[in-house]
DNA sequence: GCCGTTTTCGGCCCGACTGTTTTCAGTCG
């Protein structure tokens, strides 16, 4: 039994409930106890009596139960009955923005639809406009909604593809029959969104190995089973391709598994010109064929005249040019990070208090950290009120006396639809640093998107602006900002950009952060962490940034605690 | 369905925005 699969029968549940129009609070503690679950290390659960569970926040005695019962049996009664009375496809069309739980009954009452196709029919040929409560703009916003959710389809966000690989790659390691074992393709790219999973390995029994491959316990569907290559479907929808290689051929077939393809295109041409035939078995001598190298990846790229890239960076977006004329950047490393600027707390809607997040800080190696709450008008995340500003400061006061880890206050603070922010001056001034940042009022044109938050960014208490473009990777679009003249009023007010971590913001988009560097813009990376397992995303963010060609130099809080303290007070 | 030292029952987060609706319901955060 995983976490993951009770967290998300819990979550189900309180979709399920919510189709059905059931209390919103009970719908809420399905809700809080699979967050709970999902915070709980693995296989921890398994060992848990039902008193334990019952230990656990926001799970009861009725929850815990469910719990057992699964363990025990393989289901739930509940859910079962649940899924009879409401069918499990209609939580998909949750996913359609513009939809909810109120209109998915609509639809599912009067039409009796399930799929995202007989919906999208029943949209083109305008039967939803005369159901109660829709209009033709409903309908026009469901297409569209639709359309938006279909073009990231089959895609995994990074987090997951590299949550799932890793797992995989533990599993296989664990055998003796592999020698080698690498994960190629966009996940080692660290590309936004992931189309399947590469693994590369080297063994001396192929054939034993593909069964051993597909032997794994998440495996749900095997696709292909060949003597090199065999393509499988795990349970959580993502396929992984595996290849058996040779070892003096590891390095040119993970050079061409890693893509991309327009980094190959340019590669092999180039190696054409210098005399060579590049393929994933190895570099060649075009005229007679003899080998010259294939075990080793950064031969390759030596041997056709090039530094070796890093893989983030093969994109064809001129990192060939730079390899040619030894001007590759030197990129930003996790280890250069001294601290997370941007960071929520009980005070508002973060689930670990100030100590928890300094426990987890401690783990990670940071010199300090920026617990930066929402600010008043954001109520939904319990935005603090002065008041209450003023009682955080005096606790993070105290708790720096005790700890080596320097923890600063400072606020999310909400743009205004106008581009003023959500705090007075005088409140402003009380904060070690000041992060805005847009949660609301999203609807908005280019010019006044872009207004609104150019204005924001003038103020001279701002450091920091988060998440610029909000975009939600697969739920809600990018704002429809100027991005140039963003990154010049950065550059023009000192305002530094956020790389968010979050694995769907990831925002700024990589492509953003190598045209701000161009324009000279300094950037934070953060997590955004609302639980203790969220500060782990700074990988994503320093993937991001490491696509984005950013070295240590560009990112503040890659500073010492000194230099920092100087940045935020100049 | 969970929680709790003022409560074991009655709270639990609600405001902005959009589209439908002529006074409000649903979605989103």
């Amino acid at each position: 039994m995983k976490n993951e699969d009770i967290a998300t029968i819990l979550q189900n549940i309180a979709d399920l409930l919510e189709i059905k129009g059931e209390n919103y609070f009970k719908i809420r503690a399905y809700r809080m106890a699979a967050e709970s679950i999902a915070e709980l290390q693995e296989d921890y659960l398994n060992k848990m009596s039902q008193v334990a569970l019952e230990e656990l926040p926001h799970v009861g005695s009725a929850i815990a139960k469910k719990i057992t019962e699964y363990r025990e049996t393989g289901a739930i009664k509940y859910y079962e009955t649940l899924k009879k009375e409401i069918p499990i496809e209609l939580l998909q069309f949750l996913k359609i923005p513009s939809i909810g739980p109120k209109k998915i009954a609509t639809i599912y009452e009067h039409l009796g639809i399930t799929t995202i196709s007989e919906l999208q029919n029943a949209a083109e040929q305008g039967k939803l406009q005369d159901l109660e409560g829709f209009g033709k703009i409903t309908e026009m916003n469901i297409l569209r909604g639709i359309r938006f959710t279909q073009k990231t389809q089959g895609r995994a966000l990074l987090v997951h593809a590299d949550e799932t690989a890793q797992r995989y790659v533990n599993y296989l390691a664990s055998s003796p029959l592999i020698e080698s074992c690498s994960i190629a393709g966009s996940l080692r790219r660290m590309k936004e969104t992931i189309g399947d999973i590469d693994i590369l390995i080297t063994s001396r029994e192929p054939a034993t190995i593909m069964d051993y491959f597909v032997s794994y316990p998440e495996v749900n569907q095997i696709l292909a089973k060949g003597q090199t290559k065999t393509t499988v479907l795990l349970d959580n929808h993502i396929q992984v391709d595996l290849r058996v290689v040779q070892n003096e051929s590891m390095g040119a077939a993970l050079q061409y598994f890693t893509g991309s393809k327009e980094h190959n295109v340019a590669i092999r041409s180039r190696a054409l010109k210098k005399g060579y035939k590049l393929n994933e078995y190895g570099l060649y001598n075009k005229k007679n064929d003899h080998i010259i190298t294939g075990a080793n990846e950064e031969d390759i790229y030596r041997q056709i005249g090039l530094d070796y890239i890093p893989s983030e960076l093969r994109e064809n977006r001129g990192e060939i040019e730079a390899a040619e004329n030894h001007t590759l950047p030197n990129l930003i490393q996790q280890k250069d990070i001294q601290g997370d600027l941007h960071i929520h707390s009980t005070w508002s809607d973060g689930m670990h208090t100030i100590p928890d997040i300094i426990k987890q800080v401690e783990t990670l190696g940071y010199s300090y950290v920026g617990i930066t709450d929402h600010s008043q008008s954001l109520r939904i995340a319990k935005g603090l009120l002065p008041r209450q500003v003023e009682q955080k400061i005096n606790e993070i006061q105290s708790i720096n006396t005790e700890t080596n880890i320097q923890v600063l206050c400072g606020t999310e603070c909400d743009i205004l639809k106008d581009g003023t922010l959500d705090y007075p001056d005088h409140i402003l001034e009380l904060f070690d640093y000041v992060i805005i940042g847009i949660h609301m009022g999203f609807s908005m044109n280019k010019e006044d998107a872009t207004n609104r938050i150019l204005k924001a960014m003038e103020h001279p208490s701002v450091t920091l602006l988060a998440h610029p473009t909000c975009r939600m990777i697969g739920h809600r679009e990018p704002l429809p900002l100027d991005m140039t003249a963003l990154f010049q009023k950065a550059v023009d007010t000192n305002t530094a950009l956020e790389i968010n971590s979050f694995p769907d913001r990831l925002d700024l988009t990589d492509y953003h952060v190598k045209q701000a560097k161009e324009y000279g813009v300094r950037f934070f990376i953060d997590t955004d962490a609302h639980a203790p397992h969220h500060l782990h995303y700074i990988k994503y963010g320093i993937a991001t940034a490491r696509r984005g060609w950013l070295e240590k130099k560009d990112v503040i809080n890659t500073s010492t605690p000194k230099k920092l303290e100087r940045y935020l007070s100049s």
